[in-house]
DNA sequence: AATAATAATAGTAATTATTCCTAAAAGTCA
DNA sequence: TGACTTTTAGGAATAATTACTATTATTATT
């Protein structure tokens, strides 16, 4: 069991097929996708491979900055292609989660920032609302 | 399967001895509890409480307003006593959540709020950081 | 207090998401 | 090519939560 999220991981990543395929439904999805939404779109491609394969790929290239853990409140973890800073908004009605770049107009006072005793050290950002697509 | 988290439950709530045991024990409790940290605790008073009458109980209590949910992301979810608007700040040494009031030098400005056609209804905001007993 | 109606309970099974395990296969480097 | 090490498939294991069901408890009403 190891305490941090992100250990740091000197061993090279080979570049099997399997990763490859993996790598590219992520990139070329439009939306955030879980473990398995991943795993039925590859096996398209690659019919053999094993969903344990998928979750084990995304969560190393996660770990190696490829990717980025995506974990909504009360929610399956998904990944994202950018992994750049940014936040994130989902659609209350169609479920769809959508990037906002961390300059859309949304301000955080975090200048002086310590909360009672608190030091923060960062903060996570999730809008809720309706998406274009459901008004 | 309902769309919505928040159903409208018309159905009374009967005060049986489990109900107010849970109560009791999150309302007292010093950090937002899971349920089975509920379970434990409650179970010393009540050994014959069974595991799923505290999860259908803060379930049901957080329905009807008693009680909120904490989905912080990535975690178990967690129960609240505290109902009012707040946002939460989680420790990264030792894990423990504190509440952190709306006002609390946090500015976000959600003025004019629609980020490229997303009407923004609500937003959660989960600082992490190191807490005053880990420094 | 007794009755009737129905909500809640204990205990367990089922589900869901994720992680772990292992022998066999496949990349990588010299 | 051969040696070394990572990765794989497939399935088992785990953890958190939800669902099921016969029985019991609560509440409102006689």
């Amino acid at each position: 069991m190891n305490a941090s999220n992100h250990t740091y991981r000197p061993e090279p990543l080979r570049m099997t097929n399997q990763r490859k395929g993996i790598l590219e439904e992520v990139q070329k999805a439009r939306q955030h996708l879980t473990a398995d939404e991943v795993y039925e779109l590859v096996r398209k491609k690659q019919p053999r491979i094993s969903l344990s394969t998928v979750y084990r790929n995304l969560e190393k290239m996660a770990d190696a900055g490829i990717l980025a853990r995506l974990e909504l409140s009360g929610n399956q973890r998904r990944y994202d292609w950018n992994t750049d800073m940014h936040h994130h908004a989902r659609c209350v009605r169609c479920g769809a989660v959508r990037d906002v770049p961390v300059d859309a107009g949304v301000e955080l006072d975090l200048g002086s920032q310590a909360i009672n005793g608190f030091a923060v050290s960062g903060f996570r950002l999730e809008f809720k609302g309706i998406c274009e697509k459901c008004r």
